[in-house]
DNA sequence: GCCGTTTTCGGCCCGACTGTTTTCAGTCG
């Protein structure tokens, strides 16, 4: 799959376009690079069929430059926007606050052509100087850097998990025993790289097999026991193949984490024993090794369940047997938020319904925007009313799943909600959520958040922190007393599953956890292939230690039902 | 550059917010 790459090179032609003050062709380079990117389907099988030109938003150009760059490996017309404006745009427009415009002027005035050179002009005060820049902005730039920097290093679980699975797929009926290791497995947020082992007897077949798959890159490696290749798209992958005899310890040492894995081997250690990955030995006696259970079982702990080996009490907890019944992955029977054609989602309901069917939910919401939002769509309440009338309808059609009508509001700066009460108790779910104001002082957002959490028709905080992996910072807030404010309102705090997201993330849904506050898991998709990533909104629970009884998406329909009935 | 016609040209989700100005441009969603 090479739709990532062909993404990034026309978002780049549209910030290149941008710059130079050209209007609408960035427009329609980022349309085409969203349908390119969530496509779900192969671009180059599309490439084949020749059937470019019927993706939305691919017309004669664009269809050419796709052709030219999976043939040749370049765009031409990318080329020449970067001979005439050789600046790292990518890194530069990962500061805040600073676009493609600002870019410009930095460059043509002081030369700044990368992250190091702008620091440097920040540093000498040479940026508060320049016509629309500020002293303000020269601080912003300051202290948004490093965060910058750090994007980029490493890649987003829910993009990288299906690639990983297809992979595992391809190799199956190749070897004896397969399994996915290392941070994916323990399914954390971004990972590094994909780890992957196997058994096998033919291993000079397996790894010839394996360096010449259709998506490899690059070959860095290509050993008789380990591989690592790299995928179109940046990310490496390697493939071990160990005895059957140590498949088990070879796993429990690969996933990690390295400081669970260190506590671990202390325990072996203090009962006179040894675990490497070859297995745990007495002496030179092989105790276990074959499976991983058998590894913990003879160190007298509990199994520990992947998504927990980041030495944060499991262990102890495996010793004392009371690790927590995770919520499990198929616990999950519907999803709290989803957008439609209605306000700026790309599928219609029906389509999102039958994929949600087609998933196996119970029960869903659609929540569009009202409200304010124009950007996305925003519905008055009329129009949302129609949506009503729609839904009833399509709820006559299917009994085999439940279809709640909901909405998402937002939070004005002043922690009103931007429809007014009439209009917010019609809904059978609300979501509230920040999407403007992103930068007040910890104390004015804390009160503004927990002034909508007690707002009566709130049913759900959304995307509670804002933050956006490798993107955009988490707004600052006292999520304590967010989450206290939250169980005292009865207000559920979301996992939003959508991949850049995963918000709540993993440490805070385990406070949340602790201070007994419900949690909703929504995808937030915006076209039905987002759908799917519902399972990462589990992991992230899973993570925080989360079980059934903390997750709504996981009571029954009544019971839900109930959660949501509190202003009635 | 793409799209969809009132079919080969004209329109393209736009409002809030911030920091810069002193009425507005750039950024973000």
């Amino acid at each position: 799959m090479r739709n990532k790459e062909i993404a990034r090179i026309f978002n780049e032609i549209a910030d290149m376009y941008e710059m130079q003050d050209i209007d609408f062709k960035p427009r329609a380079y980022r349309k085409a690079a969203q349908n390119i990117e969530s496509l779900g389907k192969d671009i180059e099988e599309i490439y084949e069929d020749d059937e470019l030109k019927n993706i939305p938003g691919i017309g004669e150009s664009t269809a050419e430059e796709i052709k030219e760059y999976l043939d040749t490996g370049k765009v031409q017309r990318l080329e020449k926007l970067k001979t005439d404006m050789p600046v790292d745009l990518r890194s530069l427009s990962a500061v805040e606050t600073i676009g493609p415009k600002k870019i410009k002027v930095l460059y043509q005035q002081l030369g700044v052509s990368n992250l190091d050179d702008l620091e440097q002009a920040a540093k000498q005060g040479k940026i508060q100087d320049l016509e629309g820049f500020g002293k303000k902005t020269e601080e912003n730039i300051l202290a948004n850097i490093s965060f910058a920097r750090e994007k980029g290093q490493r890649f987003l679980l829910g993009y990288v998990l299906p690639e990983a699975k297809e992979i595992i797929q391809e190799l199956t009926d190749q070897v004896d025993q397969i399994e996915l290791a290392g941070s994916l497995r323990r399914m954390k947020e971004t990972v590094g790289d994909v780890d992957i082992l196997v058994v096998s007897s033919e291993s000079e077949k397996v790894m010839d097999y394996f360096t010449n798959l259709d998506r490899v890159e690059q070959v860095i490696a290509h050993g008789k026991t380990k591989s690592t290749i790299r995928l179109y798209g940046g990310i490496q992958v390697d493939l071990r193949i160990v005895n059957k005899q140590s498949f088990g310890s070879a796993l429990q040492y690969f996933t990690g984490s390295k400081d669970h894995n260190v506590k671990l081997r202390k325990i072996a250690q203090k009962n006179g024993l040894k675990l490497n990955e070859y297995g745990l030995f007495e002496d030179d006696k092989r105790k276990a090794g074959e499976s991983e259970e058998k590894v913990y079982q003879k160190l007298d702990l509990e199994w520990v369940p992947p998504e927990l080996r980041e030495d944060i009490g499991e262990i102890d907890a495996a010793k004392q047997n009371s690790l927590p019944n995770l919520i499990q992955y198929d616990d999950v029977n519907g999803d709290l938020q989803m957008h439609s054609n209605w306000s700026d989602g790309s599928n219609t309901m029906k389509e999102m319904i039958e994929e949600s069917r087609n998933l196996g939910h119970s029960f869903i919401a659609f929540t569009d925007h009202v409200g304010t939002l124009k950007v996305a769509g925003g519905m008055d309440k009329k129009e949302w009313e129609k949506q009503g009338e729609k839904i009833a309808e399509f709820q006559k059609k299917f009994d085999d799943i439940h279809i709640f009508h909901g909405l998402e509001a937002n939070i004005k700066k002043n922690g009103d909600l931007d429809i007014d009460s009439s209009f917010l108790k019609e809904a059978d779910v609300v979501l509230a959520s920040v999407h403007s104001s992103f930068r007040l002082p910890k104390k004015e957002m804390t009160k503004r958040i927990i002034k909508a959490i007690e707002n009566k028709y709130v049913h759900i905080l959304s995307h509670p922190t804002g933050r956006k992996i490798q993107k955009k910072e988490a707004i600052n807030l006292d999520l304590d007393a967010v989450f206290k404010a939250a169980r005292k309102n009865d207000v559920a705090i979301e996992i939003n599953a959508y991949p850049e997201r995963l918000d709540l993330n993993d440490v805070h849904v385990h406070r949340a956890i602790n201070k007994n506050v419900k949690l909703s898991i929504g995808t937030d998709a915006h076209r039905k292939d987002h759908l799917r990533y519902y399972s990462l909104g589990t992991a992230v629970a899973r993570r925080g230690w989360a079980q059934k009884k903390d997750i709504i998406n996981a009571f029954s329909l009544s019971k839900l039902k109930n959660f949501l009935n509190k202003t009635q």
